[in-house]
DNA sequence: TAGATTGTTAATCGATTAACAATC
DNA sequence: TAGATTGTTAATCGATTAACAATC
């Protein structure tokens, strides 16, 4: 199989958000124009991204809604379960922690980890945030393979190392430390919030130049 | 000018990002081969989005390092200073409250609106989270021209119609609600988590399938 | 000057869009 | 069957990469 580009990869989630709520309005199947209309895409690009993972629609009717949707769920992968810990019980912690629903999105959390004293033994989604020194004893006794950083880049950078060396190489990246650079085999999914406000910055200002 | 496509615009936060870095380590000049390489690029995309701009770096020595950032927040327009409010104080409007240095970015957060009865009256960064149903007031008498938007989907239904018509035109969206297919003049930056992960989630099993 | 490195044009590569035969 | 719409190939468009003359 041919791979995959990271720009349809990137659309998938997205048609999977509009598969799911027209399934939900009792939509059983679709043409690709009309979902391109209401995706802001077109029909091309439809027929194109859903025809790399196989040909899901039937010519003169259309695409069958809910399995659509769900052959684009087992694509992504949510039904996988791959187990992971936040590191970083602060503001970004807390609202990734109780904000997020991991089971329908392919991951399950099962530890929290804080320097701040305060915070260690407070309990957030049913999970008891426990101190920072004791990942590494976590990770040895549970079969851990991604990480959620929402840590400050100098906090990520002293964890880091131990984190690769325990095994882990799935992070999902809220700081500005460049994992990807040092480990070039590591999955680095990056969230960089001030990125995007510096991007609506620019386009603003382009705008009412 | 010829427009600026949007791969290019993702770029320079990041170059803003690198460049502070290199700044305050003392780097006072540095080639597009150099810069590259830190920032796992190639030096013909650095000499080519530099060059969108304008001609910063001299022949034979490089790009001088503080010149070129601070020629990039200019661009982005991060010494503008757009008003914004914030839209939910729930977990992530928190974190969101409290992470970024919105000064340093372009904006101002002057006011944090939100339903629950519970957070109303507490402090945030120095501003008093005000009811939901202050929002229309606070607007008229103040110049707001961003909002940030931190509620879910079906909370934010109600209430675009509402920012757009006392004159807000600007989003920063973390809601699954599609304000740029309602309102096509609208400037919407998309922060959407979940896809994130389900990205992150795909990579992971395409990687170990 | 000689070496280094930019700015910029040209070549390549890949993604998006268009077109249409296949077929339900 | 006739109409609709897919799957897929071909054309276009744009972004990235390479090359090199200009020049500091």
């Amino acid at each position: 199989m041919k791979e995959i580009s990271i720009q349809v990869i990137k659309r998938l989630p997205r048609y999977y958000r509009f598969l799911t709520e027209l399934e939900s309005s009792g939509v059983d199947k679709i043409s690709s124009t009309k979902l391109a209309q209401i995706m802001s895409s077109t029909a091309s690009q439809v027929r194109q991204d859903l025809n790399c993972f196989g040909g899901f629609g039937q010519q003169g009717y259309g695409y069958p809604v809910a399995m659509l949707r769900s052959e684009i769920g087992r694509i992504l992968g949510l039904d996988h379960t791959h187990t992971a810990i936040l590191l970083g019980a602060g503001n970004l912690g807390r609202a990734i922690a109780t904000h997020l629903n991991f089971e329908s999105l392919g991951f399950r959390l099962t530890a929290i980890f804080e320097k701040d004293k305060k915070l260690i033994g407070t309990m957030l989604r049913g999970i008891t945030v426990m101190a920072d020194s004791d990942i590494e004893d976590y990770i040895r006794r549970n079969n851990v393979d991604t990480a959620f950083l929402t840590l400050p880049k100098n906090s990520v950078e002293p964890l880091i190392d131990k984190l690769y060396s325990l095994g882990i190489r799935n992070f999902w990246n809220f700081s500005h430390f460049d994992i990807a650079r040092k480990y070039s085999d590591a999955i680095v999914e990056n969230v960089h919030l001030s990125d995007s406000l510096m991007t609506l910055c620019y386009r603003i200002n382009v705008k009412n130049n």
